[in-house]
DNA sequence: GTGAAAGCGCTAACAC
DNA sequence: GTGTTAGCGCTTTCAC
């Protein structure tokens, strides 16, 4: 049915190895052998197949990054330096959705038991510390964005905790000092980080730490929502949100406009992320940004040099963040 | 070094044949065989080589989905329906970014020739009908989201000509009879197939065509900022805005907001995709809804279907779209 | 119900 | 510089 390097070298009469060697490169062919297998592969429209190709070699040099989902986020900055870095070294990437489901991630990830892919980085796993270690000694695997305690595979994230810190010294500059922080009730390590460095900096700033300042909820808007009316009912209430994510900004923002009251109209906030609708909202919404293309460059860059050495270096690599000052934060 | 299917058998006490029965459920094995090739599998840690299967199969069960980007969009939508259909039919979905680079995207595609993947379905194509009819001859590919003008593989669309028509249809509704249209100079398919719909609408209101009302430019923000002013500018401006996306949508609004003015607060402006930002801006964002995961669903299902048989049917399917009424849209 | 053996398409010794 | 051949891990006839 399919043409193969079998048909190939039989119409340029030499053996399928000299096809091999020249389609590899591996060693010299003559001109004139070599003009008669180009002009044959043309002439039988060949293409390689990889299957046999990779189940001898038994690698197929591709990368999988597992992703909960493809929308509202800084991944595509992410997923960009990692499929160029990829490609550097001659590595494709593809990409598979988890949903944030941990059966499909494993699906995802049993293509690395399966051979399908060489290597996998996860990008927000739902996985136990455990079993990406037992994952991580058979196979080249990494997280990114998002660490997972007890893992001790590569990983790369940004500095959440000082990030943070930064973040609410910034509102501190600006002569806040009741600031509330919008958080996740779920144990997120990086939402765990950040609420530290909010922490922190009150601190570092003599700035009593109120307990009632401090909402956690869902990932999702409806609860910035119901964050805003929380805080909007306080006797004393904060004049600064911080949120753990733009996504919960957004939304706090929103509810404030909504609301129409003064408070809504008055309150800063803060996200954290810089997702491209960060710029885009109305009011622009400062935030950290994340540095994505970076993130995903030196992600690959461990990986590969992983999977190339015996002894893999299972760092925990934290990247420097940026904080971006937007309208959503005023003045006191 | 890594355990297959023979480590397996001989420690069962069976031949591979067996084995490989048991694995794929071909035959029925005897249950004394079977309890022992579970034990060894498990002893063992065995999981089988989908590289020597799809090798032998000639099948890989995987569908690759192309997409120009993984941002701010509703290809998340899509994607998971895409997914979802997919697996129902025991293929494993991986995505594709060719950031809406034609080489990147010939690329991703020869993993076709390359027998990488079975099919692949491409969400926004940079190569030509013809490119892709004679891809379309060897393999099963479709489109989905985007046609391409003379491509005669299976196409997944949104109607977007009636889409676009119902659009305008309910701002006129509105009262608006000076109607402004911001589409992109690109010839995007689409985009041509929204400024009919804009036209008819129109036509059917008997509301004079006025080609000032129409700017073409950029996808992006900056160039929503260009429209907005060139608009501004007119000496009878539009009262309402229509625009061929979302993104641009939010870009008008947000060009409108900033520019401080009263044409700028009173004027309506409405949207194309309903991408998830469009409820969540401020203003909530009136546009078109595109049905992403029916989108997602119906292409796989058409391309699974083409795949097994050997007469494709490349049918072009339009599918219904949704108008959402939202604050960006007001009476006239 | 099971085993022996061929072979999917390719690369890599090995010999010349 | 080139051909012969073994074999990567698996499925699937064909016998029995």
């Amino acid at each position: 049915m399919s043409v193969t390097i079998k048909d190939v070298a039989k119409m340029a009469g030499v053996s399928v190895a000299t096809v091999s060697r020249m389609l590899n490169g591996t060693t010299t062919v003559s001109t004139a052998a070599a003009e008669k297998i180009k002009q044959s592969i043309e002439d039988l429209g060949y293409s390689p197949n990889f299957l046999g190709r990779n189940l001898r070699r038994s690698e197929t040099n591709i990368i999988l990054a597992i992703i909960p989902a493809a929308e509202q986020s800084f991944y595509n900055e992410v997923l960009r330096g990692m499929q160029n870095t990829a490609l550097k070294y001659n590595y494709d990437l593809l990409i598979g959705i988890s949903n944030a489901n941990y059966d499909t991630e494993k699906r995802l990830l049993s293509m690395l038991t399966n051979r399908v892919v060489d290597a996998a980085v996860i990008l927000g796993s739902k996985l136990t510390g455990d079993e990406l270690n037992s994952l991580g000694d058979r196979f080249p695997i990494a997280l990114c964005c998002e660490r997972v305690d007890g893992a001790s595979v590569l990983t790369v994230t940004v500095d959440d905790e000082n990030a943070s810190f930064a973040a609410v010294q910034a509102v501190i500059n600006k002569g806040h000092r009741r600031i509330g922080l919008v958080t996740v009730k779920a144990p997120v390590p990086s939402a765990l980080s950040r609420k530290i460095g909010y922490i922190n900096a009150l601190e570092r700033n003599n700035i009593l730490l109120n307990e009632d300042y401090i909402f956690s909820g869902g990932y999702d808007y409806d609860n910035a929502q119901t964050a805003f009316s929380y805080f909007a009912s306080l006797k004393e209430p904060p004049t600064a949100i911080c949120c753990v994510s733009d996504m919960l900004a957004v939304g706090v923002i929103k509810a404030a406009i909504t609301s129409g009251t003064e408070y809504g109209s008055k309150l800063s906030v803060v996200g954290f992320d810089n997702i491209p609708l960060a710029g885009l909202y109305t009011p622009g919404l400062a935030t950290v940004e994340q540095p994505g293309f970076t993130l995903g460059k030196t992600v690959i860059e461990g990986l590969i040099k992983n999977k190339n050495n015996d002894r893999k270096e299972n760092n925990y690599i934290k990247l420097p963040y940026k904080f971006i000052e937007r309208e959503s934060l005023k003045d006191f």
